[in-house]
DNA sequence: CCTCTATATATAGGATGCCTATACGTAGGA
DNA sequence: TCCTACGTATAGGCATCCTATATATAGAGG
């Protein structure tokens, strides 16, 4: 049974894909995200930086500040190994989704 | 560019989708979604009889009341040509989520 | 007869997640 | 000087889904 929060939650899951990669601060997320869909899925820094500060309360993710050469502050997030462990069973629920909505209508997905 | 709308409204494409099968009234459609995905996907009547209001506004389906032969009366729903036209751009929106969280993550789509 | 379950529609109220708008601030090019 | 790119942050709004509740008929079992 896919629960409600997944039918929503597709920048949950594109963040913590994107940071399984490696460590990215929250600008470059979002221009990540929307290279690697080609522009298909972009998601607002405004959208982005409340559902970091979730993730880092549920310590999915951890941030740390730093400075870049030319003395910028940023926050740089990394996925912990809780955050590792629960992209898993997110991706299967998500799979789901994508077989149910199959089933139902006739969604290509080439 | 996939809208905002699309990361959710999957019970709209789920009630257009059974509605393409034939007519039928809320509480058959709620049964239906569950059975043909296999119990994966559900959704109460409390919000599918909202969307169907909201359907119905646009004029993608069409609802008549009638009366089953013991005397039930209920709101047959149908698929207008407006929805019907309707209907394929969402599948393709679909589609390029689909797409999209596919070379984003390493969600199967078995 | 009474109660329970299935059928059937309807609305109120709440939670969530994404949006726009706005704010603050640095760096670099025109 | 102004504009764009970089970078984080919050307030306020809206849509969609949820739970809870109301109403009402049909049929089965006790």
């Amino acid at each position: 049974m896919i629960g409600p929060g997944i039918k929503r939650g597709t920048a949950e899951l594109a963040v913590l894909s994107v940071l399984e990669d490696g460590p990215l601060h929250g600008y470059e997320m979002a221009r990540s995200i929307e290279r690697q869909t080609q522009g298909s899925l972009r998601f607002t820094l405004a959208s982005l930086y409340p559902l970091l500060y979730r993730l880092e309360k549920r310590g999915w993710v951890r941030g740390a500040w730093e400075t870049s050469r030319t003395g910028r502050r940023r926050r740089c997030y990394r996925l912990t190994s809780e955050g590792k462990k629960r992209l898993s069973p997110i991706r299967k629920e998500w799979a789901e989704l994508f077989r149910a909505l199959k089933r139902l209508t006739k969604v290509s997905h080439a």
